[in-house]
DNA sequence: ACTTTTTATTACCCGTGGGTAATATACGGG
DNA sequence: CCCGTATATTACCCACGGGTAATAAAAAGT
């Protein structure tokens, strides 16, 4: 009666053999969330096709998340702790101050082309409860200090040119972040070239420097 | 019986002496719209309390908007034509492919603190009809041709160094259109020195070049 | 095999908010 | 002064979707 094929990599085969482990299911839901949200925005989305989606119905969701709203927050939660496992990393391994901000922007430029990643740029905090609201704020806050700490670093030991951290860091998460709204999967670069694309460009710079003698800034003489 | 102040500057003051041009009501929406748009979300706020904040009621709204769609729309139409007008006047003046960069990510970053500007990030296209939302996508690619089509510009006059266009595009716009994320009124910076920054910064590179010598790229020795 | 617990289903509620119909009030012109 | 038009108001509709209650079916325990 109902021909359609089952989504994608379901644990709730459409009839029976259900017997996964709890957690399995609950990432699953996650999983598809997640996408749903991302492809047609938080509002848009309903529980129905999510749970549609994995073949189940709307209130079996509720054996896993207490509401639409806490499905939201793990997403987010997702998204941080994978950051969270990045700066790690890169704190561990040690280098200067740019090479911990050249470090971390692939790794975030990358994050950002994973759906948990792009969690982190493309839902509104405005959407939580209060108390899931502060705790992705804190988050939030605490990767742009990541950002804005390489940078000091990277002044201090003299691998960054002299700036303000501050608007630095809004300036280079600013231009990661964004990478969330626009990589489709369909494109031609994969998102770890984008993020060392990024990381290079963003601390390289753009301007031609005149090697040595600048001849008079405006020879542009002919159109 | 209600001894609330009437809001900020409405033409509607509270009661009678409503005589004012349509145009001028018309636009007093749309900036009331926007700012609560922009407070609360789309989805949050309602057109209730749009009408609530003007001293009329949500019916009267449609005098002026067909639907929420359309207010939303109109937003956009006001931050498309800021950012044409600047283009406008930057391809009129001329200079380097450089200069005109720098000119647009100054104007643009500035634009990116106001509300109009703002709504053109901060706003869903899918919220619009097919109709509005084929406008809205069109605008956005053509201020995505400008920004590319300064770089190749200034590659070709040899202001930029040799770059993928698309890809610095990318990189300027989006630490740009994040400005429209972070910015609060309240901030110490304003807008145009916030611009004028970013212009700088995201042309001229992070990273320490060696004045000539480079010497033996590893010396951070001790720690 | 029986019971208990977990997990799913069906059927429903109901708050919210965009949108509309019917109506009233003000304004401008003849 | 009266009428037509523009603009506002009150009162309402109703689709949508998050959430819940009651119940059934399957797993797991003994």
């Amino acid at each position: 009666m109902d021909t359609r094929a089952p989504a994608a990599e379901s644990p709730w085969l459409p009839f029976e053999s259900r017997r996964r482990a709890r957690d399995e299911k609950r990432e699953a839901v996650l999983r598809t969330a997640v996408q749903l949200f991302l492809e047609q925005g938080y509002h848009r989305a309903t529980l129905n096709e999510v749970a549609e989606r994995l073949n189940i119905t709307k209130p079996a969701l509720y054996n896993y998340f207490r509401g639409k709203d806490e499905i939201l927050f793990e997403c987010w939660a997702m998204g941080l702790e994978l950051v969270e496992t990045s700066t790690a990393a890169i704190n561990a391994a040690g280098g200067s101050g740019l090479d911990k901000l050249r470090k971390m922007a692939r790794a975030y430029g990358g994050l950002m082309a994973t759906d948990f990643g792009a969690s982190l740029v493309r839902f509104d905090v405005r959407d939580l409860g209060a108390k899931h609201r502060d705790i992705v704020l804190a988050g939030k806050k605490s990767i742009d200090r990541t950002f804005r700490g390489y940078i000091t670093e990277g002044i201090a030991d003299g691998s960054i040119t002299p700036c303000d951290p501050k608007m630095t860091a809004f300036m280079i998460a600013g231009s990661l972040n964004w990478i969330g709204h626009w990589y489709k999967r369909d494109g031609t670069m994969t998102p770890e070239a984008i993020g060392e694309t990024f990381a290079m460009q963003l601390t390289d710079g753009l301007a031609v420097r005149p090697p040595r003698k600048p001849r008079t800034t405006k020879q542009h003489t002919k159109r």
